[in-house]
RNA sequence: GGGGGCAUCGCCAAGUGGUAAGGCAACGGAUUGCAAAUCCGUUAUCCCCGGUUCAAAUCCGGGUGCCCCCUCCA
């Protein structure tokens, strides 16, 4: 079935056909490293996440990029402006590139609790400077830059008529609202700058114009057309990239390569925390480091932060969490259900016989309508709604055997679009003798209904994150370790 | 001041002209030594006002509230 994604430059959902067939190039905004992500930026990068792993799935190749922003950038658009590495830096007590490299790391820590697929590049900024340098060259060389007596050197929007197209922002209209600062130096107060001189500044580069640095938005079209090419299928970021940033960028990689840059765009909306905006004031500002040490597993923030479309408002409360939370316990212990209702050795999922027709039936509905859910501009709602289904039916009908170990195989390939029930089942099933002894003593016990004895060993075992659970085919058991991150509420 | 978006059960959230998916919570029941998990059942007329239509949560107009962008920001 047909792809359909929305597209900021159309405003309208329209199907997505990559400029090479079977192959996907996209390119995501990714964080500038002055701080610690916090949950609103990974629900941007989780479009990134989730675009990847649902066009993997349907079997297309996907090269995926994502830039790393380590260069300063200015706190306003005044010339005397500190930016923000520089401002951290300052207050650290430590240089801009420490920074840098201190926040990078904590970026990392975030996607890998967070269990994302990792990006074939992650390009930094610092270390593209020559590919920008040549970029601002082309478009001075065609007359679409132009440099003044401080240095800078500013993109004329004058050249670039399709400016605006993207956001919407017609010429009138910006120059309507009053916000926009006048810079004398600049010929039209929409030009932004490709380079900047100012001595104050840790980093610096030479260029052609003096020892500077950057413009904010040059860094994102000279690495996308180094690792993409000039023209690529899909461009993610916030939606507070939609203008100035993405506009920019368009002017700039179309002005200098003449053609076509991005064929479709997609914008996440920002994340509500508690109905309202994230700020440190309110003190409502969560990252992964911070929900990781309340005890939320990542994948729980995974669900959190990926059931509802991403161009609709999501609001993130705690409460939220602990829902995801028991959402993805119920995942696991349905996988648990069937791992073992399946023929031993088909833990992970692969079946060895072929399931009945009822069966196949059951499962290939699912996954048609799973998919034509997330066809529809990842229409995630409705793709969780047909997962739990699968997972009611599956506890319904308590398939055994083939059917089981089949079912167990669908839902984890769904649950793999999502980056969800990766892990768990490996490490469930590894069973421990001494637990396993335990377990047999408190079975003893039970039969001989010594139930203080049992209950004594399921106390202890519990104090060992240990949980027994009594079913009618046996003692099963779940060690609340095995959960990414801990679970401190168990 | 200009532009864009949203408002659906207690909470989260689908549905964009044909008579309200799903999840969580709650309540009732099954199962259970206890506990958990699981299963069955119950629970909304869609922010307000007006209009178009045989028919509207879905279209139009007017309110109200909230969010985003125009400035660094995912």
């Amino acid at each position: 079935m047909a792809i359909r994604f929305h597209n900021t430059l159309t405003r309208r959902v329209e199907e997505f056909v990559p400029g090479r067939p079977g192959e996907v190039r996209m390119y995501h905004c990714g964080p500038t490293v002055y701080s610690t992500p916090h949950i609103g930026n990974y629900r941007t990068f989780l479009l990134g996440d989730l675009l990847r792993r649902f066009l993997e799935w349907k079997g297309l190749r996907v090269l995926q990029v994502m830039n790393l922003t380590d260069v300063g950038h200015l706190l306003d658009d005044a010339e005397e402006g500190e930016d923000k590495l520089e401002a951290a830096a300052k207050k650290a007590k430590k240089t801009a590139w420490e920074i840098a490299e201190h926040y990078t790391q904590e970026f990392f820590e975030g996607l890998d609790y967070l269990g994302f697929k990792r990006a074939h590049h992650y390009p930094k900024a610092t270390t593209h400077v020559a590919e920008m340098i040549a970029m601002i060259e082309v478009l001075e060389q065609k007359g679409l830059a132009y440099k003044v007596p401080s240095g800078n050197v500013y993109f004329e929007i004058a050249k670039f008529p399709a400016y605006g197209r993207l956001s919407g922002n017609t010429a009138e209209e910006l120059e309507a609202g009053a916000r926009i600062e006048v810079n004398p130096e600049k010929r039209d107060p929409r030009d932004f700058a490709l380079w900047k001189i100012d001595a104050h500044h840790q980093m610096q580069w030479d260029s052609p114009w003096g020892r500077g640095f950057p413009g904010w938005h040059i860094e994102c079209s000279a690495m996308s057309k180094k690792y993409l090419g000039e023209s690529f299928d899909l461009h993610t970021g916030g939606e507070d990239n939609v203008f100035p940033h993405h506009e920019c960028e368009i002017a700039q990689s179309e002005g200098a390569s003449g053609k076509p840059f991005v064929r479709h765009w997609m914008h996440a909306r920002h994340l509500l925390v508690d109905a309202t905006k994230m700020s440190k004031r309110l003190g409502n500002v969560h990252t992964a480091q911070s929900l990781r040490a309340k005890g939320y597993s990542g994948e729980a923030l995974r669900v959190a932060l990926q059931k509802a479309h991403y161009r609709e408002p999501l609001n993130f409360t705690l409460a939220g969490l602990d829902e995801a939370e028991k959402k993805v316990a119920r995942y696991r212990d349905v996988a648990e259900r069937l791992a073992s209702a399946a023929a031993p050795g088909a833990a992970t999922g692969t079946a060895a016989a072929a399931p009945s027709s009822a069966m196949a039936t059951l499962l290939s509905d699912l996954r048609g309508r799973f998919e034509a859910a997330l066809d529809d501009d990842l229409n995630v709602s409705v793709a969780f709604a047909v997962l739990d289904e699968a997972v009611g039916e599956a506890n319904r009908r308590a398939p055994q055997g083939a059917d089981a170990a089949a079912h167990l195989a669908l839902l984890r390939e769904l649950w793999s679009v999502f980056g969800l029930v990766e892990k768990s089942l490996e490490s469930a099933a590894l069973a421990d003798a001494q637990v396993q002894a335990l377990i047999d003593e408190r079975e003893a016990a039970r039969k001989r209904r010594d139930f203080k004895r049992a209950d004594e060993i399921r106390v202890l075992l519990k104090e060992r994150g240990i949980e027994l659970l009594d079913g009618k085919d046996g003692v099963r058991f779940k060690r609340s370790s095995d959960r990414p991150g801990g679970d401190a509420k168990s």
